[in-house]
DNA sequence: CGTTGTCTGTACGTTACCCAACATAGTGTA
DNA sequence: TACACTATGTTGGGTAACGTACAGACAACG
């Protein structure tokens, strides 16, 4: 059976093909990832973990009085639901997609068994989590000490580097609520960008023409996570 | 030879006891943690691991530009230096004693071999990464959306939590630094809460009068934080 | 072709925090 | 006892982002 999302469209499953989690192969299962879709809530329970393969999936924490903030961003270079394996088993964030596309899933126990293996899987995994871990620290100087103008940047640049072409579809309404923040500042933000010629959007696409423009106006937080990403996970961001 | 600070001071160390890392315990090695010191800095070695018994050391992210903002905080509950066995080596956050005491330290060699015999040590090292992922998103949260008063509460109140009495030896402008805004602001956010009977201090020592009110005060952030400790961690946090 | 809904643009008062500069008060030391 | 140093308190002006409210503009659908 040939599906159209393959394994090595990951890159953590890619970058575990010649070991011997090729027995995972038949298990793994192809799932349409729309827009919005929660694969996973806070305080709930992971059925699945989920290698995203042309979709993109932020973690985000939803507070009492429904304010948001994103913690990090996954795309094909991870797996979403570390906390299947550090421990804890249910998740202290929701897992949106934001971005659609599509990804591949493997059952809770299938993973949690092979992690547990002590092999190369638990190795890999630890350390694409030290990745996002540094993601997370980034994230929260970022939010203290960066203006909008700049996170916004950043934020289009990790998505970019998680996508195929140069084209975001996505609201200026959902990024507000990713960054946690109002979205007439990203009306502004976005609106100051279009007229530098970096990016284009109109309802809902948003195409960037002009990456390094937008690297120039980012703050250090983007380099900085992906400089960590490159040096623990050689496997992408090799471009 | 009895040493003033006991392995079980650490409560990591603690619930490892009955377990075979009591190989462990002619290797650990007590040491002062003076007030600023710094264990390790950002992209530097590991040399060793911490264990805090009755110290307080906080990762931090220090910017390009010189401005930092506290990314974590670690008491006797944790483990400072998890980026060892996570893979990376070199730890993308600095390590600065926030509050003197002592600790255990153990060579990086011992603690990475323990940890790959993917036993007892490497389940509670996991589990206690979860815990410490939950308080840095929390952090990214926090930064996000809450005011410098209520910062100022869930930070005294985690540090309150890692230390024995109700008083804590910190000037504000070092707590200033920690949460990445100016001293003054933290000395508005005191006089406030000193204003309120919640708490006192002179010169570089606060003593904590009304706990109860500096958790009415504070943001969700801090109870949310300690839940996930209690329940990843139980053997501390049962007070 | 018009209606409806979604997405984007604009405006205005308010607030929390920043920057800079300076005033006061403990503490240690000569 | 005087001096220096560190920690804390106070101020006034500036700004980024917020809350709220509303206006245009494009798309889908009848």
């Amino acid at each position: 059976m040939v599906s159209p999302t393959q394994p090595n469209q990951n890159h953590l499953l890619r970058a575990l093909q010649p070991a011997e989690s090729l027995g995972w192969l038949p298990f793994l299962e192809e799932v349409d990832l729309p827009l919005g879709a929660v694969l996973y809530e806070q305080g709930g329970t992971l059925s699945h973990v989920y290698f995203p393969t042309t979709a993109i999936v932020s973690l985000l924490y939803v507070m009492e009085d429904g304010a948001s903030a994103e913690i990090a961003v996954v795309g094909n270079e991870g797996i979403v639901g570390i906390s299947l394996f550090m421990g804890g088993e249910s998740p202290p964030s929701r897992a949106v997609v934001q971005s659609a596309g599509k990804g591949l899933r493997l059952k809770a126990p299938l993973m949690k068994e092979e992690f547990n293996r002590a092999g190369p899987v638990l190795h890999l995994m630890l350390r694409y989590t030290q990745a996002l871990i540094t993601q997370m620290a980034q994230t929260a100087v970022c939010n203290r000490h960066h203006t909008l103008d700049q996170q916004l940047c950043r934020w289009l640049l990790l998505s970019l580097d998680r996508l195929e072409g140069n084209e975001l579809v996505m609201t200026q309404e959902l990024i507000a609520n990713m960054l946690g923040v109002r979205r007439e500042g990203v009306t502004e933000g976005a609106l100051k960008l279009q007229h530098a010629g970096l990016i284009s959007y109109s309802r809902g696409r948003i195409a960037v023409l002009d990456r390094p423009g937008l690297e120039k106006r980012s703050c250090e937080c983007y380099a900085v996570v992906k400089k960590e990403y490159r040096r623990l996970l050689p496997d992408k961001w090799t471009e």
